[in-house]
DNA sequence: CCTTGAAGCTCTAGTTACTAGAGACATTAG
DNA sequence: CTAATGTCTCTAGTAACTAGAGCTTCAAGG
């Protein structure tokens, strides 16, 4: 059995982040040490380490939820862990476009200083007057995670 | 003079968004009309459009409330405005490269699946074991826009 | 056995950039 | 004049944590 600290270590995740994965029920309550702390089992690791892993690949905690839930009924087809993921693709290929725009537009603004003042400095005119830009990097906003 | 609707729709802002930014200092108190209602003008608009452009490419709030600062000041040396957004364009090819890893990694945990049932599937499975991924892609977690 | 320092506990509140909703007042078109 | 739309203030909610206060428990050294 693990305390939370040294989970925490082994999973890579803070300690209090933990807890908060067990308040919003995406972990579930641990067990208890007479001394009322938390204790933790080699399952419990694997979990921690999935809920880790799905998040560093930008998976919302709800996708996570879906996921975790999926796992734990065997007997299902696994089409409904292949939707998320692919919806996460999706998600993250939506963004690679839009940054890498964002980042031919932030070139391009940096470009047309020549490194005066600011009154006529174009990086501040090119910030101020979308027109002027090359691309158009006009989306609707998405929260955004990575 | 616009009231706050029209500003909007001309900057592409929200109503509340415009209210939020008063609140937060980032927009002046604007003028009120007999009725209590904001009252623009055009150069209220192009403050708007501004931060809704630098939005747009991704700049945080804090660094516009900088770059509106800066322009305010026409005297200055453009460099601190070049910095912000020699930074900015850092932050998104950080953000790119870490996306384009991603990506990859998705893809690959797809290619696994051979369309059975979750007992066997391979998608969880790789989402549960960081060791089976082909890259290293754990970064410190930074808090994400766009 | 006792002490001390690290690690654990609960609870509240703060972060970013908004968004949603309630209930009241203002303005405008027909 | 009325009805519909727009605007007002205020509070609270979102995602995914993070920070801090004030307390208790544990493990190791003397």
């Amino acid at each position: 059995m693990l305390t939370i600290g040294k989970l925490g270590a082994s999973a890579g995740v803070k300690v209090p982040t933990i807890r908060y994965y067990e308040q919003i029920g995406l972990l579930p309550e641990a067990e208890r040490s007479a001394g009322n702390q938390r204790l933790y089992s080699q399952k419990a690791l694997e979990r921690l380490a999935f809920i880790r892993h799905a998040r560093d690949l930008g998976f919302t905690l709800e996708a996570i939820r879906d996921l975790l839930s999926l796992s734990d009924q065997p007997d299902q087809p696994c089409a409904a862990a292949d939707a998320i993921v692919i919806a996460q693709l999706a998600e993250v290929e939506s963004r690679l476009a839009r940054l890498g725009a964002l980042k031919v537009e932030l070139q391009r603004i940096l470009t047309q200083c020549a490194g005066g003042k600011i009154a006529n400095c174009r990086v501040i005119e090119a910030l101020g007057d979308h027109s002027l830009c090359a691309t158009d990097h006009r989306y609707p906003d998405l929260g955004a995670t990575i």
